[in-house]
DNA sequence: CGACATTTTGATGAAGATCAAACTGGGTGG
DNA sequence: CCACCCAGTTTGATCTTCATCAAAATGTCG
């Protein structure tokens, strides 16, 4: 099959590659190397293709917290590729009940299915202050059209999405609120040690316990007392949306979390006792 | 954009050649025409990208009920194109918790996440006894190697895919048990009136009150009380497997359904005066 | 300081889970 | 044909988890 033959490709060089790039690119206008990044979780990209996805004309943009991606008219289209701060998918019933669908984190591209789909059939609002790459549909376009690997691993990551939104259907459909949470934060952790956004064991949660309350199918009275039971078993410290774990390992078991679903090539540490993730660079 | 000039071309001639074919089709050995219906609710397919479809070498091949699809042999690594019956995606806790992720049904493709993330993250069984064509990963690579506008409607109908299951998110997070229960039989209303599996408000359903509770994060014993209740209102007939819709108004009222989220071409009618479905074809 | 959002606490109620047992009906084998 | 079994459905009783309502506490920002 082509994409276990892909994989054993990448053993032999594409980690390197990722590597080498990263630093003379980390400072330049844009940041699509986290795409690249993100990519090379699924198949080796050629230095070709690595090269066309990197300069991809896609300028920065700030946004404020709290504001719908769609709403900015000089968005209209097109897909944002988050850089820094946290965004999410959301929909809501016509008599005001909300779901938050997904959390969009640095490295998420927001919005490849308008792309396809051709309709949006979600809103994607920002919960912190966010900065973005914005990247025209023609661009995106033209590069799928040209490259087929890169449409091959775009396809994926929408796949990889849809895997993560399974498990979300897990947890609420059958997981308790102490378990739904812990997941969320194991979750969490792991996603955000991809893209260097942990370090030891801390990371940024820019979000209200309502919006808390709004992913987990929760009230945010009960999210408050679940929060609060996870501090008095000490197994995190949650205060100025800075989320520590203190006990990693007890909340995966809690969870009963595996990290399979978030098709990632690495994974970072479980051991409470070794105190730093094996991801470089710090938050 | 792209997939805007797509759409004003199935508006002149896709419907058209969508039902010409159907008939001297319906009888051959696969069902892959299924493919090409479900598909052109996407893009407009050439006469070539059709045939490419329909003369994919699909073995049919009948499975019993209760059965991973992915335990026979035979069917290692294959894609399934469901023909008759009903199928479903599920992942289940190590504690034996169970959680029902989709449904598939007639015309569904009951892989192409293996075909596309290299690993499946989570099973697939057989609900109902099901005939499904079996298509190997050589050839839908070969496939959408060849035709990358073929490639761009799978990877559509991985993301309709995925629009469901976050509609699942929103029922399963935010409604009530009754109201739950009614988005579902609206949603598969809707589905298998696309695939001409309705008659009359009157569908198929062979499946049991425990696994609707693993599809609707409920136990057993509510999901019987909450079709009790729903009888009570008059709104469903619901005995031996055959589910009728007394007052689909009503239920979707209840459920708060707004059918959308399927990116279907047509949906039928939800007009409870109007006792005939638009759709051709009985069950 | 006062307005406002967010977090926290308490009290009460309801939706739904759990447990247990009875009922139904189809299938099997004697 | 009957007895039995087994899976699924139905019913009742009880218990838990979580929602809801309301108000106080905390913190932030202009």
């Amino acid at each position: 099959m082509a994409q276990r033959a892909a994989g054993t490709l990448l053993a032999n060089f594409g980690r390197s590659l990722a590597f080498e790039e990263k630093p003379n690119l980390d400072e330049v206008s844009c940041v699509t190397h986290l795409l690249v990044r993100k990519l090379q979780n699924f198949i080796a990209l050629s230095e070709d293709e690595q090269q066309a996805i990197l300069s991809l004309p896609a300028g920065s943009k700030r946004l404020r917290g709290r504001q719908m991606i769609a709403d900015d008219k000089s968005l209209k289209g097109a897909i944002c590729l988050i850089e820094e701060g946290f965004a999410c998918r959301h929909r809501t019933l016509p008599d005001g009940r909300r779901q938050i669908l997904s959390f969009l984190v640095p490295g998420d591209l927001s919005d490849l299915r308008v792309f396809i789909l051709g309709r949006t059939d979600s809103a994607v609002s920002t919960l912190s202050d966010v900065s973005v790459s914005v990247i025209t549909p023609e661009h995106l376009l033209a590069l799928t059209e040209r490259y087929p690997r890169i449409t091959r691993a775009l396809w994926w990551s929408t796949l990889v999405e849809e895997s993560i939104t399974q498990e979300w259907l897990v947890n609420i459909g059958q997981r308790s609120a102490l378990e739904r949470m812990a997941h969320l934060l194991c979750e969490l952790y792991v996603r955000l040690s991809a893209v260097a956004q942990v370090d030891v064991y801390t990371f940024d949660l820019p979000i209200t316990q309502s919006e808390l309350a709004d992913t987990l199918g929760l009230s945010s009275v009960h999210v408050n007392r679940t929060l609060q039971e996870l501090r008095r078993r000490e197994l995190i410290v949650f205060r100025d949306h800075v989320m520590e774990l203190k006990d990693v390992a007890e909340l995966k078991k809690i969870a009963m979390f595996s990290p399979g679903y978030l098709h990632l090539r690495s994974v970072p540490s479980f051991d409470p006792a070794q105190k730093a993730t094996p991801q470089t660079g710090g938050r």
